[in-house]
DNA sequence: ATGAAAGCGCTAACAA
DNA sequence: TTGTTAGCGCTTTCAT
């Protein structure tokens, strides 16, 4: 019966060790002989032994733990991401501690602070909005930040993200090619990198092909929000109404489709073909088949934690700014140019 | 400049007074003269002083942490259950340490065993299957286990979940009174306790109406499961098609629905009625429309928070076994009785 | 109310 | 390879 509360010494004692000798048959580069390894593991599998963590972290200055700061779950590319990457880090042996910054939160500082105070080997910040430099005395102090599906100006964080320069350039591409003319944008939250940089590689691939935005809402990445953009964008006059609409998330997406569709009446893509971004799983779905821009979820993941490692590792000397690359991901939410390679 | 690593000790010297001093200031209960602790707190924000959170739980034996082990994010019911379970810890000055259980993991005894180590508070199994009894060792061992959304015939373990049997037999009634004779369902997972509740109280309301059940497949809560028994159950010559399908969670009935519309041709609920469980955000978007029993995801994490604290708080002495009741929403995906009573 | 001292469970020198 | 010793940063008696 493992009972709670079976230290080092109660081993060694049964053992008939010392209590480093138990310590040293717990620690991966310890030397200890074939005779004691055995002594100590058949006792402390008797008494259902195993080393308490945090006593370990407090000497060695390692928690193995990786705090992870969010906003939102609700939009599906958190979760599926949070999930990659607690797999991913738990096979390093590094598990996740959560922080959630929902509205009721006072500010993002205090749970830095909080989530510092747990001693955590290194910092995710996924989606937050980042009022104070405290992050960058973070990365300063020595504790690994990445950034995660944002960036910011300033380069001293690590980030990943993907790329979204590109990501709104190809959406561009690929409506125009599809013979749009009157291409609408419905925002994200405007204070965030990524809508920022969504916007500037659709604005520019607009401009490669001589055309302008011709209608623009703020969404807020919120669906209420979106909502109302749409209503605002598309309860015009035919030819006030733009016919293809980028919308900076998928998560948004779903909301303009139902709008569009149900109290609109209008047909998608046949009236107005809708694009966004992330494929996050309902992308897929059929009743909405959203065209999108992926994100890689597990790539950047996998570059996360391989800096976090790294930075752990060999401290944290500099920062690494990824944008990864995503393919658009064609689905039947807007209309396919003739002979367009998939 | 708010360096890592600042100890008590040098904010005592800063303060000019001893290491415990600083110690009962930052110690909730603990007695400090006004000037003393003014003097320290100034030292101590001059110095970025914060206490180190596992050196206190090392002494105090809490963590001030709680495991939580699920198996999956997608089914959108567990990010959103997560996220309110998180918000609600925070609260009470909880952090949530995530545990994986996906595929790839060997088995949740060593996931157990590995939070463990972590020296958890409480540990929150949500959606898992259990192989053996560890669970109930650990409540033996002192620290509080609460199973959510999924009970268990050992009773020794706190579980919260809804009232699946109620949820079943409320799904059946509305089904019946529809005017539906040949109600299909399709089923979780069978090892789960949710599935067999949800199914008993299925079959208590057909029987109560004297009817049987006319199809069954198995889902297993999984989406490419489930489109297969979709096309098992509907794919079917009309007289043995069923007119009528429960399906035994929301994320399921997403998928169910694009088959019986898309690859089937089948209207719903025009041909057949859809309805499901949990109430994710999802089933509110208007593509789906879904009539679905709701899982107040609030007040399970409510209980859930509430029993690990009182068990905190007062030791594990017994175990609270609840099963919330949860209104039918009625939305589109079922025909809906005359005059039912919204 | 405060300081000195002990010790939570462990790792990491240091000798032997 | 092993035991002894000294802490990691903190809380908590115990005197004062």
């Amino acid at each position: 019966m493992a009972n709670d509360k079976v230290t080092s010494q109660q081993v060694a004692k049964r053992a008939g060790v010392s209590q480093s000798a138990v310590s040293r048959v717990f620690t991966p580069g310890a030397s200890a002989s074939l005779k004691t390894t055995d002594k100590v593991r058949k006792a402390a599998t008797e008494l259902g032994y195993r080393p308490n963590v945090l006593a370990r972290s407090l000497i060695t200055g390692k928690s193995r733990m990786i705090g992870l700061i969010v906003a939102y779950l609700e939009n599906q590319f958190y979760p599926e991401a949070l999930e990659k990457l607690s797999n991913a880090l738990q096979e390093k042996g590094y598990h996740v501690l959560i922080f959630m910054t929902s509205q009721t939160t006072v500010n993002i500082d205090t749970v830095l602070q909080e989530i510092l105070d747990y001693q955590v080997d290194g910092i995710v910040l996924a989606s937050v909005a980042m009022s104070s430099d405290l992050a960058a005395q973070c990365q300063m102090a020595g504790i690994p930040v990445v950034l995660f599906n944002r960036s910011q100006d300033d380069d001293r964080l690590s980030s990943v993200t993907s790329d979204n320069i590109g990501g709104g350039r190809k959406i561009a591409e690929f409506l125009i090619a599809g013979g749009h003319n009157k291409i609408g944008h419905i925002t994200g939250w405007e204070g965030a990198s990524t809508q920022r940089d969504r916007e500037i590689g659709l604005l520019e691939g607009l401009k490669s092909a001589g055309q302008t935005l011709f209608a623009r809402e703020v969404g807020n990445f919120q669906m209420t929000t979106a909502q109302e953009a749409t209503r605002r964008m598309f309860d015009v006059a035919e030819p006030d109404r733009p016919d293809a609409v980028f919308v900076a998330n998928d998560h948004m997406a779903i909301v303009v489709m139902d709008v569009l569709r149900s109290e609109l009446k209008l047909d998608v893509p046949g009236d107005v073909s809708v694009v966004a971004y992330d494929d996050v799983p309902a992308a897929a779905w059929l009743a909405y088949d959203l065209t999108t821009v992926r994100q890689r979820a597990n790539q950047m993941v996998a570059e996360t934690v391989s800096i976090l490692m790294d930075q752990i590792a060999t401290g944290v000397k500099d920062s690494r700014r990824l944008a990864i690359d995503g393919p658009l991901i064609i689905r039947g939410s807007a209309r396919i140019p003739e002979g367009w390679k998939k």
